[in-house]
DNA sequence: GCTTGTGTCTGTACCAACTACAGAGCGTAA
DNA sequence: TTACGCTCTGTAGTTGGTACAGACACAAGC
Protein backbone atom coordinates (compact mmCIF):
# COMPACT_ATOMS: atom_id res chain seq x y z
CA UNK A 1 0.00 0.00 0.00
CA UNK A 2 2.16 2.82 -1.19
CA UNK A 3 1.05 5.88 0.15
CA UNK A 4 1.35 7.68 -3.78
CA UNK A 5 2.02 5.50 -6.64
CA UNK A 6 4.85 6.15 -8.18
CA UNK A 7 3.58 6.18 -11.56
CA UNK A 8 0.81 8.43 -11.56
CA UNK A 9 1.48 11.64 -13.09
CA UNK A 10 1.83 14.72 -10.74
CA UNK A 11 0.84 18.18 -11.13
CA UNK A 12 3.56 20.71 -10.66
CA UNK A 13 3.16 21.78 -6.64
CA UNK A 14 3.14 17.93 -5.80
CA UNK A 15 6.40 17.42 -8.18
CA UNK A 16 7.87 19.90 -6.61
CA UNK A 17 7.15 18.94 -2.86
CA UNK A 18 8.25 15.53 -3.78
CA UNK A 19 11.76 16.75 -4.78
CA UNK A 20 12.00 19.93 -2.59
CA UNK A 21 12.14 22.41 -4.70
CA UNK A 22 10.38 25.73 -5.87
CA UNK A 23 7.25 25.69 -7.84
CA UNK A 24 8.28 28.00 -10.08
CA UNK A 25 11.73 26.97 -10.25
CA UNK A 26 10.11 23.81 -12.52
CA UNK A 27 8.01 26.77 -14.72
CA UNK A 28 11.83 28.04 -15.12
CA UNK A 29 13.40 24.78 -16.37
CA UNK A 30 10.99 24.28 -18.53
CA UNK A 31 11.40 27.91 -20.24
CA UNK A 32 14.71 27.46 -20.81
CA UNK A 33 14.68 23.72 -22.41
CA UNK A 34 16.14 21.94 -18.93
CA UNK A 35 12.72 19.95 -18.60
CA UNK A 36 10.83 19.21 -21.66
CA UNK A 37 6.97 20.48 -22.46
CA UNK A 38 5.02 18.21 -19.64
CA UNK A 39 1.56 16.70 -20.98
CA UNK A 40 -1.20 18.56 -19.89
CA UNK A 41 -5.01 17.76 -18.99
CA UNK A 42 -7.64 19.08 -21.34
CA UNK A 43 -7.56 22.76 -19.48
CA UNK A 44 -3.89 23.14 -19.75
CA UNK A 45 -2.59 22.17 -16.42
CA UNK A 46 0.65 20.25 -16.43
CA UNK A 47 1.07 16.63 -15.38
CA UNK A 48 4.39 15.48 -14.85
CA UNK A 49 5.32 11.51 -15.66
CA UNK A 50 8.04 9.27 -13.73
CA UNK A 51 10.55 10.24 -16.36
CA UNK A 52 10.15 14.04 -15.77
CA UNK A 53 10.31 13.53 -11.98
CA UNK A 54 13.91 11.54 -12.85
CA UNK A 55 15.17 14.29 -14.95
CA UNK A 56 14.14 17.35 -12.81
CA UNK A 57 15.79 14.80 -9.79
CA UNK A 58 18.73 14.81 -11.78
CA UNK A 59 18.92 19.05 -12.39
CA UNK A 60 18.41 19.83 -9.08
CA UNK A 61 21.49 17.46 -7.64
CA UNK A 62 23.84 18.51 -10.37
CA UNK A 63 23.00 22.04 -9.56
CA UNK A 64 23.25 21.21 -5.79
CA UNK A 65 26.66 20.19 -6.48
CA UNK A 66 27.65 23.63 -8.33
CA UNK A 67 27.07 22.82 -11.84
CA UNK A 68 25.93 25.88 -14.03
CA UNK A 69 22.95 25.55 -15.84
CA UNK A 70 25.05 25.88 -18.61
CA UNK A 71 26.82 22.37 -17.22
CA UNK A 72 23.76 20.85 -16.64
CA UNK A 73 22.43 21.50 -20.08
CA UNK A 74 25.54 19.30 -21.33
CA UNK A 75 25.38 16.97 -18.91
CA UNK A 76 21.82 16.19 -20.43
CA UNK A 77 23.43 16.41 -24.18
CA UNK A 78 20.67 18.81 -24.99
CA UNK A 79 23.41 20.97 -27.11
CA UNK A 80 25.83 18.00 -28.64
CA UNK A 81 24.24 15.08 -27.89
CA UNK A 82 24.65 12.57 -24.91
CA UNK A 83 28.32 13.54 -23.45
CA UNK A 84 30.98 10.99 -23.36
CA UNK A 85 32.52 9.88 -19.58
CA UNK A 86 35.55 11.62 -21.17
CA UNK A 87 33.71 14.76 -21.72
CA UNK A 88 31.75 14.58 -18.13
CA UNK A 89 35.22 14.42 -16.35
CA UNK A 90 36.32 17.28 -17.85
CA UNK A 91 33.55 19.02 -17.50
CA UNK A 92 33.33 18.12 -13.30
CA UNK A 93 37.27 18.68 -13.21
CA UNK A 94 36.89 22.11 -14.83
CA UNK A 95 33.97 22.92 -12.31
CA UNK A 96 36.04 21.26 -9.47
CA UNK A 97 38.73 23.52 -10.21
CA UNK A 98 36.21 26.49 -10.20
CA UNK A 99 35.07 25.38 -6.97
CA UNK A 100 38.54 24.97 -5.54
CA UNK A 101 39.29 28.92 -6.35
CA UNK A 102 36.41 29.88 -5.15
CA UNK A 103 37.30 28.23 -1.58
CA UNK A 104 40.56 30.23 -1.98
CA UNK A 105 39.24 33.26 -2.86
CA UNK A 106 37.11 32.99 0.34
CA UNK A 107 39.84 32.12 2.66
CA UNK A 108 41.99 35.18 1.92
CA UNK A 109 38.47 37.46 2.61
CA UNK A 110 38.14 35.82 5.81
CA UNK A 111 41.84 36.02 6.54
CA UNK A 112 42.18 39.82 5.62
CA UNK A 113 39.00 40.53 7.54
CA UNK A 114 40.30 38.71 10.77
CA UNK A 115 43.23 41.02 10.18
CA UNK A 116 41.19 44.30 9.98
CA UNK A 117 39.02 43.00 12.66
CA UNK A 118 41.72 43.19 15.32
CA UNK A 119 42.01 46.16 16.50
CA UNK A 120 38.03 46.89 16.71
CA UNK A 121 37.51 47.24 20.12
CA UNK A 122 33.86 46.85 20.04
CA UNK A 123 33.20 49.99 21.86
CA UNK A 124 29.74 51.98 21.40
CA UNK A 125 31.87 55.10 20.30
CA UNK A 126 31.91 55.71 16.22
CA UNK A 127 36.07 54.99 16.32
CA UNK A 128 36.20 51.65 14.88
CA UNK A 129 39.86 50.71 13.64
CA UNK A 130 38.50 48.39 10.47
CA UNK A 131 36.17 51.16 9.01
CA UNK A 132 39.64 53.22 9.60
CA UNK A 133 41.81 50.55 7.60
CA UNK A 134 39.43 51.15 4.73
CA UNK A 135 39.54 54.16 4.91
CA UNK A 136 43.15 54.45 5.09
CA UNK A 137 45.27 55.94 2.30
CA UNK A 138 47.36 52.95 1.30
CA UNK B 1 56.97 66.46 -8.81
CA UNK B 2 54.24 64.55 -8.13
CA UNK B 3 53.23 62.97 -11.59
CA UNK B 4 49.60 64.01 -10.69
CA UNK B 5 48.71 66.14 -8.12
CA UNK B 6 46.61 64.39 -5.10
CA UNK B 7 43.87 66.89 -4.89
CA UNK B 8 43.19 67.56 -8.64
CA UNK B 9 39.68 66.95 -9.86
CA UNK B 10 39.46 63.76 -11.61
CA UNK B 11 37.60 62.51 -14.42
CA UNK B 12 35.53 59.36 -14.09
CA UNK B 13 37.82 57.76 -16.27
CA UNK B 14 41.12 58.59 -14.32
CA UNK B 15 39.55 57.78 -10.94
CA UNK B 16 38.41 54.03 -12.24
CA UNK B 17 42.10 53.95 -13.48
CA UNK B 18 43.73 55.26 -10.31
CA UNK B 19 41.33 52.72 -8.38
CA UNK B 20 41.50 49.96 -10.44
CA UNK B 21 37.60 49.73 -10.94
CA UNK B 22 35.50 49.92 -14.53
CA UNK B 23 34.29 53.27 -15.29
CA UNK B 24 30.41 52.15 -15.14
CA UNK B 25 31.10 51.08 -11.71
CA UNK B 26 31.57 55.12 -10.45
CA UNK B 27 28.31 55.76 -11.82
CA UNK B 28 26.32 52.82 -10.56
CA UNK B 29 27.11 53.27 -7.02
CA UNK B 30 26.26 57.08 -7.20
CA UNK B 31 22.73 55.81 -8.58
CA UNK B 32 22.63 53.37 -5.67
CA UNK B 33 23.74 56.18 -3.30
CA UNK B 34 26.88 55.36 -2.12
CA UNK B 35 29.07 58.20 -3.91
CA UNK B 36 27.44 61.63 -3.62
CA UNK B 37 26.47 63.57 -6.68
CA UNK B 38 29.88 64.78 -7.83
CA UNK B 39 30.81 68.07 -8.48
CA UNK B 40 30.14 68.67 -12.53
CA UNK B 41 32.30 71.12 -15.36
CA UNK B 42 29.93 73.66 -16.89
CA UNK B 43 29.46 71.24 -19.53
CA UNK B 44 27.75 68.86 -17.14
CA UNK B 45 31.28 66.45 -16.97
CA UNK B 46 31.76 65.21 -13.43
CA UNK B 47 34.91 65.82 -11.69
CA UNK B 48 35.66 63.60 -8.58
CA UNK B 49 37.83 65.32 -5.60
CA UNK B 50 39.97 63.75 -3.32
CA UNK B 51 37.33 62.75 -1.19
CA UNK B 52 34.90 61.55 -3.54
CA UNK B 53 38.36 58.98 -4.15
CA UNK B 54 38.91 58.46 -0.63
CA UNK B 55 35.25 57.25 -0.24
CA UNK B 56 35.27 55.20 -3.47
CA UNK B 57 38.49 53.43 -2.29
CA UNK B 58 36.75 52.60 1.05
CA UNK B 59 33.73 50.95 -0.44
CA UNK B 60 36.00 49.05 -3.16
CA UNK B 61 37.40 47.51 0.08
CA UNK B 62 34.72 46.60 1.88
CA UNK B 63 33.79 45.07 -1.74
CA UNK B 64 36.43 43.10 -2.04
CA UNK B 65 36.51 41.56 1.81
CA UNK B 66 33.02 40.20 0.51
CA UNK B 67 30.65 42.88 2.25
CA UNK B 68 27.46 43.54 0.26
CA UNK B 69 26.00 46.94 -1.02
CA UNK B 70 24.17 47.23 1.79
CA UNK B 71 26.41 46.37 4.24
CA UNK B 72 28.74 49.12 2.46
CA UNK B 73 25.60 51.33 3.26
CA UNK B 74 25.74 50.78 7.08
CA UNK B 75 29.58 50.67 6.95
CA UNK B 76 29.67 54.84 5.51
CA UNK B 77 26.42 55.55 7.96
CA UNK B 78 24.25 56.06 5.04
CA UNK B 79 21.16 54.21 6.83
CA UNK B 80 21.30 55.35 10.37
CA UNK B 81 24.13 57.66 10.62
CA UNK B 82 27.94 56.65 11.36
CA UNK B 83 27.57 53.30 13.43
CA UNK B 84 29.81 52.19 16.85
CA UNK B 85 32.07 49.93 16.59
CA UNK B 86 30.02 47.43 18.11
CA UNK B 87 27.90 47.69 15.42
CA UNK B 88 30.46 47.55 12.71
CA UNK B 89 32.01 44.48 14.49
CA UNK B 90 29.02 42.92 14.81
CA UNK B 91 28.55 43.12 11.01
CA UNK B 92 32.19 42.11 10.21
CA UNK B 93 31.32 39.01 12.66
CA UNK B 94 27.87 37.98 11.02
CA UNK B 95 29.88 38.70 7.65
CA UNK B 96 32.65 36.20 8.41
CA UNK B 97 30.04 33.58 10.18
CA UNK B 98 28.23 34.25 6.48
CA UNK B 99 31.90 33.41 4.27
CA UNK B 100 32.71 30.56 6.88
CA UNK B 101 29.31 28.97 5.65
CA UNK B 102 29.64 29.51 1.97
CA UNK B 103 33.27 27.62 2.46
CA UNK B 104 31.71 24.67 4.07
CA UNK B 105 29.30 24.29 1.30
CA UNK B 106 31.68 24.48 -1.26
CA UNK B 107 33.61 22.23 0.54
CA UNK B 108 31.13 20.02 1.06
CA UNK B 109 30.58 20.35 -2.87
CA UNK B 110 33.88 19.62 -3.64
CA UNK B 111 34.02 16.65 -1.22
CA UNK B 112 30.58 14.81 -2.88
CA UNK B 113 32.01 15.49 -6.48
CA UNK B 114 35.18 13.85 -5.34
CA UNK B 115 32.98 10.62 -4.10
CA UNK B 116 30.77 10.95 -7.07
CA UNK B 117 33.46 11.17 -9.75
CA UNK B 118 35.33 8.02 -8.27
CA UNK B 119 34.09 6.18 -10.68
CA UNK B 120 34.31 8.01 -13.91
CA UNK B 121 36.65 6.04 -16.33
CA UNK B 122 37.21 9.06 -18.84
CA UNK B 123 35.95 6.86 -21.69
CA UNK B 124 34.76 7.74 -24.91
CA UNK B 125 31.89 5.89 -24.04
CA UNK B 126 28.36 7.38 -23.20
CA UNK B 127 28.92 5.19 -19.89
CA UNK B 128 29.26 7.45 -17.20
CA UNK B 129 29.28 7.26 -13.50
CA UNK B 130 28.89 10.31 -12.62
CA UNK B 131 25.68 11.12 -14.67
CA UNK B 132 24.53 7.27 -13.80
CA UNK B 133 25.03 8.72 -10.13
CA UNK B 134 22.88 11.98 -10.64
CA UNK B 135 20.17 9.78 -12.31
CA UNK B 136 19.83 7.28 -9.75
CA UNK B 137 16.98 6.55 -7.76
CA UNK B 138 17.91 7.43 -4.20
C1' DG C 1 37.37 78.01 -38.52
C1' DC C 2 36.81 73.18 -39.42
C1' DT C 3 37.42 68.49 -38.98
C1' DT C 4 38.63 64.42 -36.65
C1' DG C 5 39.18 61.50 -32.93
C1' DT C 6 38.45 60.48 -28.38
C1' DG C 7 35.94 61.11 -23.98
C1' DT C 8 31.75 61.78 -21.61
C1' DC C 9 26.80 62.17 -21.11
C1' DT C 10 22.15 59.79 -20.62
C1' DG C 11 19.01 55.93 -20.58
C1' DT C 12 18.36 51.34 -21.19
C1' DA C 13 19.31 46.39 -21.86
C1' DC C 14 21.81 42.38 -20.39
C1' DC C 15 24.09 38.60 -17.28
C1' DA C 16 22.81 34.16 -13.68
C1' DA C 17 19.36 31.60 -11.64
C1' DC C 18 15.78 31.94 -9.92
C1' DT C 19 11.54 34.01 -7.11
C1' DA C 20 7.36 36.58 -6.63
C1' DC C 21 3.29 38.60 -7.97
C1' DA C 22 -1.12 40.07 -10.55
C1' DG C 23 -5.11 38.79 -12.73
C1' DA C 24 -7.64 35.18 -14.91
C1' DG C 25 -9.34 30.56 -15.12
C1' DC C 26 -10.19 25.80 -13.23
C1' DG C 27 -11.47 21.95 -9.64
C1' DT C 28 -13.69 20.31 -5.90
C1' DA C 29 -15.94 19.97 -1.37
C1' DA C 30 -19.69 21.51 1.47
C1' DT D 1 -23.71 27.30 -5.85
C1' DT D 2 -20.48 29.38 -3.82
C1' DA D 3 -16.25 29.55 -1.79
C1' DC D 4 -11.57 28.33 -1.49
C1' DG D 5 -7.50 26.86 -3.30
C1' DC D 6 -4.69 25.57 -7.05
C1' DT D 7 -2.99 26.47 -11.66
C1' DC D 8 -2.36 29.23 -15.70
C1' DT D 9 0.08 33.18 -18.15
C1' DG D 10 3.16 37.10 -18.50
C1' DT D 11 6.05 40.14 -16.30
C1' DA D 12 8.96 42.35 -12.73
C1' DG D 13 12.27 42.06 -9.07
C1' DT D 14 16.60 40.24 -6.99
C1' DT D 15 22.45 41.28 -6.72
C1' DG D 16 26.16 43.81 -8.46
C1' DG D 17 27.52 45.31 -11.84
C1' DT D 18 28.70 45.58 -17.35
C1' DA D 19 27.80 47.02 -22.08
C1' DC D 20 25.88 49.56 -25.58
C1' DA D 21 23.53 53.31 -28.54
C1' DG D 22 23.07 57.89 -29.77
C1' DA D 23 24.00 62.54 -28.52
C1' DC D 24 27.08 65.98 -27.03
C1' DA D 25 31.97 67.97 -25.45
C1' DC D 26 36.79 68.95 -25.90
C1' DA D 27 41.47 69.18 -27.70
C1' DA D 28 44.76 68.74 -31.53
C1' DG D 29 45.98 69.41 -36.18
C1' DC D 30 45.42 71.75 -40.47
Amino acid sequence: MAITSPRAALKRAELAGRLGCNLETIRYYEKIGLLPDPARTASGHRLYSNGDQVRLRFILRARSLGFSVEDVRSLLGINDGRPSCAEVSALAEAHRGDIRKRIADLRQMDRRLGEIMAGCTGAETPDCALTDKLFEDR
